[in-house]
Formats: structure tokens, C-alpha cells, sequence
DNA sequence: TACTTACGTAATTCATGGCTTACGCAGAAG
DNA sequence: CTTCTGCGTAAGCCATGAATTACGTAAGTA
């Protein structure tokens, strides 16, 4: 459930701009506020969302932290979105045969029964 | 930047479960909302932000919704995730060559000058 | 025509979280 | 040792948005 994290994180347009810093190379935390509209601390607490989520890593360096993207979080989610991907496409597939396979048949009556209808729970809450 | 909503839609628990209840296949309103613990209009309001970031598409039969994945969301997503991955690795690649070619050269004073200072700009909002 | 089903929409409430300022601390520099 | 730089953290404010209830509507059913 990683992806979890990695999702939630890159939903804020500011951490994603924070992340797409750190796409052509490590930066430090400064020379990344510097180039966004908003605090260092902001930056600071976007990066530590980002590192949580596996998506960025630091190293100290004197006074300086440097930022890099870390491969983990994508890979994460590149995972994710492909398998999610794949079962959508063998969904698709399995539902054009039944459909093939409904359309050669007699068809038991021309009634509108659609589908079973569910048991239905309440819902509330 | 089609992807920021696709990112943004995802981001939510409950959304991402509407989502993931259509991994396997077409489903109705109602059948999703049977699975969640929140109320149907909230289903209805997740799907359409899911439809806006065109992860769902909805077709009319009778007097109900059926809901499906849309691949072109998907497809969207994974593409702005593999072009950064790409960037990425490209980045680590010269990083590595910068740092082979430093390690080779004599280094021209062993003082501890990491890098050029950049132009600090004030930053205040 | 009246009733029921399966929805979408509007209005409201309330919690999450993003941003700021203020502060504290480690490391370099003098 | 003192000063400055670069950063993380805490507290507080405020907007965003997720959930609920109430309502309206179109399409099947009796």
C-alpha cells in the first residue's frame, strides 16, 4: 500500500513542483524555495511528505542538505499503475467475449433482465 | 498537465476505492456504493471528479449509470511517470560521469569549495 | 397515472493539511 | 568563542474539499 503515500504526496501542485526540481539533479533546500513562491519551511515540510513517500532521499553536506529523487517511491508507483493497467485490459477483454458470447445465443426471453439484482444492505452511516 | 488531475483524483482513499472497484470491470453506482462505507451521493460526487480526469467513463442503460475505466487517464499518468523516470536515470548517469571526471583531475586547491554560490534572491510572501 | 428505482445536484458541516512566522540547532568561518 | 549560514520544527491561521441530508429528475413498472 505504498502507493498509497506516493499518490497523496504528489497531489499538491506545490510538492510536485518541489519534486520536478529534483528531476534534472540534487538540490539543495534553499535553491529549491528559491525557485518556488512560497517559504523555505514550506519547502522543508514538502520534502519531508516527498521523503516519506519514498520519493526523495537527503544527504547532509556541511550545513547543506541535498535533495535527490529517490527511485523506490516511482518504481512504487510505476508498479501500481501497471498492474492496475494490465487488469483493466484483461477486464475489457473478458467482458468483449461474454458479450460475443451473449450476442450468438438465443436469448431466453426478450425481457429486460438485465443483470441479478444484488442483495441490497442498507447503506448509512 | 493533464496528469495533475489524475494525480489530484487519486489522491483521496475513498476515490482511489471507487477507482479500484472498477479494476475488475463495469459497475453501477450503487454496486460501488454497496462496497464503501460512505453514502451513494458521496460515490457520485468521487466519480465525477474520476470522470474529469478521464480515469472513468459512464454510459446510460435504463435508469442507471455504468461506470468503467477509462484507459486514456491511465495512460496519461503513465506516461508523465515514465518520461520522469527517464529523466531521472539520465540524471544519475551524468552525475556519476561528473563525479568519475572530478575524482580524476587534481583538483586545483584541496579547500572545501563544493560549489558556486548562487544569487540569493529575497523570498517573502 | 401513480409509484419506485437509480441516479445527480445543492447546501451545509467539519476535518485535513498547506502556508506563514518564530524559534532552535549544527556546522562553517572569522 | 562569536557570528553567519542553512536548515528543521512548532504553533497558529485559513482555505480546500470530503461527507452528509434533502431534494429534483428521468426511466422503468403496476
Amino acid at each position: 500500500m505504498a502507493y498509497a503515500e506516493a499518490l497523496t504526496a504528489l497531489a499538491d501542485p506545490t510538492r510536485r513542483a518541489v519534486f520536478e526540481a529534483l528531476r534534472s539533479g540534487p538540490r539543495t533546500v534553499g535553491e529549491i524555495a528559491a525557485g518556488l513562491p512560497v517559504s523555505r519551511p514550506a519547502v522543508s515540510q514538502h520534502l519531508r511528505v516527498l521523503e516519506g513517500a519514498q520519493l526523495v532521499s537527503a544527504r547532509q553536506h556541511g550545513t547543506r542538505r541535498i535533495y535527490r529523487v529517490d527511485r523506490a517511491g516511482l518504481a512504487i508507483l510505476r508498479g501500481y499503475l501497471d498492474s492496475f493497467w494490465s487488469d483493466v485490459l484483461e477486464a475489457f477483454r473478458a467482458e468483449a467475449e461474454a458479450q460475443a458470447r451473449a450476442a450468438s445465443e438465443p436469448a431466453p426471453k426478450p425481457s429486460r433482465a438485465r443483470r441479478a439484482a444484488p442483495k441490497r444492505t442498507r447503506r448509512t452511516r
